[in-house]
DNA sequence: AAGAAGCGATAGACCATGCCTATGATAGGG
DNA sequence: CCCTATCATAGGCATGGTCTATCGCTTCTT
């Protein structure tokens, strides 16, 4: 059976004529007595009973004719939402965030994306980098903005921006006397956050650490580590983006000798569908935070 | 759009693979991935994800999936409902009956009917002959039992039985002594139904008489004229099938001498195509009353 | 690390089917 | 009695759905 017939049966109900019926469908009248005839052989019944004079539908007809206009309009409604999901820029976008990122990062890019993209709902969701990646690839999201870069056939990745890394220091630190840290000096005394933060091993790395640490150095939240070090627990790396919060906390800032960094990269699985929205969300914060690490390196108090 | 690849993307999103859903549909994968392709070209909007692990729909399917399943399940309905109207012999009979048979045949039909076509349901409309004509002709009427021959191109009529008349007499009546009575007697008082009625014409013409009549001896329904013979107002006419319900009223029921008798006939548009069914009821009806003429005709007190 | 296997995409050929124009058959009207 | 209107039929054409064979890619295995 094909839905062209069934739209024809409509028309021939409404007009009850063969002749201007098939006008109204754009073919010719024999066509449209062909096509019903089939139809009605194919059904096995009599839908319509043919005089010169009218033609009218048979008991049967009337029948199926709820199922008939039914079936045409779930088609039609198929094509109406696939027009309206037809622009790659609309839609949902479940965008993954590692937490180290997501409150300093979301506030900045919330408006230019509505502004941009005023079609594409970004529904943020955040967790460590490994969780975000086993949710990409099992479809549970769309996109995810990471501190890493992504390997491995079924992903792709793309740096947007480079955060550079300051030194978070108690007031009362040695070190909050110095204009310009060294990575190295914070190496001592560094507090850093709980396994699987990508931020933790970043840290540990750009200040040359690599031995053993005390399980109550470990904080779960950057928002906990700032915290900690305002209380002259120790001293730690704070992302750029992270600066406010961080001296809100009452934290002294210094920018760092070697010009540390971390790049954020957007990635996605390489077969999305979608992949226009992820590159356009993509553009919009790239170019949002552009010249961003210069700024943030140099205009620290 | 075609109804198919509605299917084929149902059998996709189940089966998650297009080896297997193509089997299941019967056709080879190449014509599986062809079409699924055309569909997502027509829509506009990519329906899956392809790996070479899994298949998965995308969110745009996700939405679309639902009006997919009632679209296909619509058309599903068409085909059943067709299956179970395709039995000629099954639905309804939309079945006109004129007033003067409508109360004494059906009683004696509707159980040979239900058990020769159980399948068909027979919905009685009970109206005199012209309004009956009308309806059928307006397609409101599938077929009607009346007791005059249909004149027309457009609709047809077959004899089912002969019904005999009876004269019909007050207890205390002087004809009522008699064993058989002539027509022609009955005309001095005759009473007969109100205009519009068949039986009112067949008995003034039985009896011979064209003379204008009283308003207040044109009864509205047979049930009322036999109460009013009953009552000593006159005399009438009764068809066989209501003989019962003229003696349970206190009539004296006597042979004509002419025997004169009304042809019941079904009647049909031609171009009528269940016209099986119509058909199949005039058998039964036929059947059932075959030989009633005679019985009637002779064996009444 | 290399070969094998599984999966979806692509190519080319075939044929069913929907479409058209021209014509026929039938009924109704001037 | 012809003429018109209507639906049905016939034959030719083109679109498009289907097949088999094959490719490209990924993944598993040895």
């Amino acid at each position: 059976m094909n839905l062209r017939d069934l739209r024809y049966l409509l028309a021939i109900t409404e007009h009850q004529h063969f002749g201007r019926a098939a006008e109204a469908c754009g073919i010719s009248q024999p066509t449209l007595s062909v096509q019903v005839r089939k139809l009605e052989d194919l059904l096995g019944i009599a839908l319509f009973e043919r005089t010169s004079k009218a033609v009218t539908p048979t008991p049967a007809c009337d029948r199926l004719i709820g199922h008939v206009r039914a079936a045409v309009a779930e088609t039609d409604a198929i094509l109406a939402v696939a027009r309206n999901l037809r622009d790659p820029l609309a839609g949902r976008l479940r965008l993954g965030i590692i937490p180290t990122l997501a409150p300093y990062l979301l506030p900045l890019i919330f408006e230019p994306l509505r502004e941009a993209l005023p079609a594409l709902k970004v529904e943020p969701w955040e967790d460590q980098t490994a969780t975000l990646l086993a949710r990409l690839r099992a479809h549970e999201l769309d996109a995810a903005l990471l501190a890493t870069e992504v390997i491995g056939s079924d992903l792709a990745s793309r740096p947007l921006f480079d955060e550079p890394f300051l030194a978070a220091l108690p007031p009362d630190h040695p070190l909050a006397a110095r204009e310009v840290v060294a990575e190295a000096d914070l190496a001592p005394d560094i507090l850093v956050l709980a396994d699987g933060h990508c931020l933790r091993d970043q840290a540990l790395t750009a200040c040359g650490r690599s031995g053993p640490l005390g399980d109550a150095l470990r904080a779960t939240s950057l928002s906990t580590l700032l915290n900690m070090v305002a209380a002259g627990y120790g001293t730690t790396l704070v992302p750029a983006l992270a600066a406010g919060a961080a001296q809100d906390a009452g934290i002294v800032l210094r920018p760092l000798a070697a010009r540390t960094v971390r790049t954020v990269c957007i990635a996605w699985r390489t077969r999305f569908p979608q992949r226009a929205a992820s590159e356009a969300v993509g553009d919009v914060i790239a170019r949002r935070l552009s010249g961003f690490a210069e700024g943030a390196a140099a205009g620290l108090v």
